[in-house]
DNA sequence: CGGATTGTTTTTAACGTTCAAAATGCTGTG
DNA sequence: CACAGCATTTTGAACGTTAAAAACAATCCG
């Protein structure tokens, strides 16, 4: 494996030059830049990451820590989220390090393990909690993070964050259920003590006064995200409406798996969803383009969140521009329209 | 952040005993051990990474290419796969580098600059394809790596590999629906040219004939891993079963996906599975315990793959131990029986 | 008691890069 | 032609660690 000296020596310069050459190539005469370049071609050299790391004291790596979920419950985006952030990282030369840690402020340890020993720069939070005590630990101690999520019920947000507006997605998919001629619009729901179910629902609610439709009884929470909770849910719903004669004729749900649950008692029922029942799911998983019919959800923009994410993680410290706006990204959402809203 | 030389003046021994007190605490005197151990403790000491790979070279990290799928496929258990993966290197001190690379052999030159740029020391690779050129090419550039997934027809794997045997987990499947009573078991598989699939389906295939049950247009080659793709193939079954009078009353997916297709189909049809019908998945991903009834899966010893795979790359060179088996692990996956081949 | 043996600690020199400062060469000016 | 000013290149030191060899100390044995 050649190295700088050996560089050197073939292009007869200083071995400063041919770092200059890769760090700083104006500063070469055109002449020697050339001669440089192609000795560094011609000895396929590449520079040695650990060595120039030690000097600068900085490692374009991007810690990440893969979360561990409760048996049964899957982040289906997660690949795509992964994929997203890598490349993100690439584009600037960076790349992710995966690590694991226990949940909760229990896990600060082995993230200020990794940051101390030189392992990451900083890290990308994501699975944000409702009191993340993460987010103003790792403020304290001056590790650069950023967070894919609000803290929720803070006053103020301990660091950097890119969220999506979840409840500008579900206004669009209340909007959007009401354009298709629903007017009795329910929503499916987490338990209450996530902040991110808190913001959807506010989503919901506010649209649907805005639009004057009933929301009375007409938010269900589902004790966990799973499609038998969302069917059962859903059953509640169509048992209710029939009773009082006012049937629902729109769902919208906090997951596709909830959205899923909704699709599987409509068809049990001999209902077809986007004819008697509009619904909508809330991530455009992969299960949501697969199911018949397919199923409209919510997409949160993942690229743009990725690039956003490494952009405050690694650009200069907070340009204090209004335009590009400080260090704190509110993202919206996009409908994926399908047949489980509008047949056809 | 404190160094080795600040804890050296500490403790007041040199610094290579502070070195040895860490890496090779046998050689220090107990008392002087003590005095150390102490000085780092109080002191907060972590080794600088960068300084201990320049010095060793030996990173101790591990590149692995996250896959980027075509669109609507999803890998449903990477998210337990990167779990365990992690988990695995870190039981060894090592780390997991992501990275993205074009697929097939245009990606090569990423590996390799990450292996000469001195990032990774060697790479895990998953989703092995037929003729995958990638082992080949890294065995042929020296660079470390081991493989989860065979490399199908090639007379001789070009490298150490763990794979899980897809023939035994579809022929524990079809033992397990003739267990319960089922007498005529079709199976659902993918295109031809994939070498995962030809494995399992001769599992189906053998098994059969050794029970002397029919095989005879009873494989069905679903032309994407789709849920529509697995009802439509389920509903074809059924029609040409009950056509001849005799009906399919088992089926053995590849895929959870597309026994999510035979459930739907059935359902459709007003029929249940698991009692008129028995199902089987593949991959026990979390879908499988989500649905209802659920579904009966092969699951794929997910831990210990990866625990497998580190050992592989990261032990002493092919211990030629016949007990452990030199570089080369099958193993055995998991029947998870569900409500979808055995009700109650 | 001398010398070999073993156990413990220190010294020296690298690993491959970049920073800061110094040196060199070149251009133009008075 | 002396010299300031600039562009380009080199020198020397440092980043924090470990390998290898050397030094020192304690123990054993004949």
């Amino acid at each position: 494996m050649a190295t700088l000296k050996q560089v050197a020596a073939h292009a007869d310069v200083s071995v400063q030059t041919v770092s200059n050459a890769l760090n700083a190539p104006h500063r070469l005469k055109p002449d020697t830049l050339r001669r440089v370049t192609r000795s560094i071609e011609l000895l396929n050299y590449k520079p040695n990451r650990n060595a120039r790391s030690l000097r600068t004291s900085a490692v374009e790596l991007i810690g990440y820590c893969v979360p561990s979920w409760p048996h049964g419950q899957t982040h289906l985006v997660m690949d795509q989220f992964l994929h997203a952030l890598c490349t993100a990282a690439e584009r600037t030369g960076r790349h992710i390090l995966l690590f694991t840690a226990p949940t909760g402020i229990d896990g600060m340890p082995v993230y200020d393990d990794l940051h101390a020993r030189r392992l990451v720069d900083g890290f990308v939070l994501s699975q944000t909690e409702t009191h993340d005590p993460r987010h103003g630990w790792l403020k304290e101690q001056r590790i650069p993070f950023v967070s894919f999520g609000r803290v929720w019920k803070e006053t103020t947000q301990p660091g950097p964050y890119v969220d999506v507006d979840g409840a500008a997605g579900c206004a669009t998919a209340v909007r959007h259920l009401y354009e298709t001629g629903r007017r009795r619009i329910a929503f499916l729901s987490w338990p209450r003590t996530s902040g991110l179910a808190e913001d959807r629902l506010a989503g919901w609610r506010t649209t649907c006064k805005e639009l004057e439709l009933p929301t009375k009884d007409l938010a269900i929470r589902c004790p966990e995200d799973m499609i038998d909770e969302g069917a059962r849910a859903t059953a509640k719903l169509l048992d209710a409406g029939l009773e009082a004669g006012t049937p629902v004729d729109g769902i919208v749900a906090i997951s596709d798996i909830l959205a899923l649950g909704a699709l599987r008692e409509l068809t049990a029922r001999g209902l077809t969803a986007g004819v008697e029942v509009g619904v909508t799911g809330f991530d455009d998983s992969p299960l949501a383009s697969v199911v018949s019919p397919a199923l409209t959800s919510v997409r949160q923009p993942i690229d743009r969140i990725a690039t956003e994410l490494i952009a405050l993680l690694t650009d200069s410290p907070a340009p204090a521009d209004p335009a590009t706006g400080g260090t704190e990204r509110l993202l919206q959402p996009e409908l994926v329209i399908r047949g489980s809203s509008a047949p056809g």
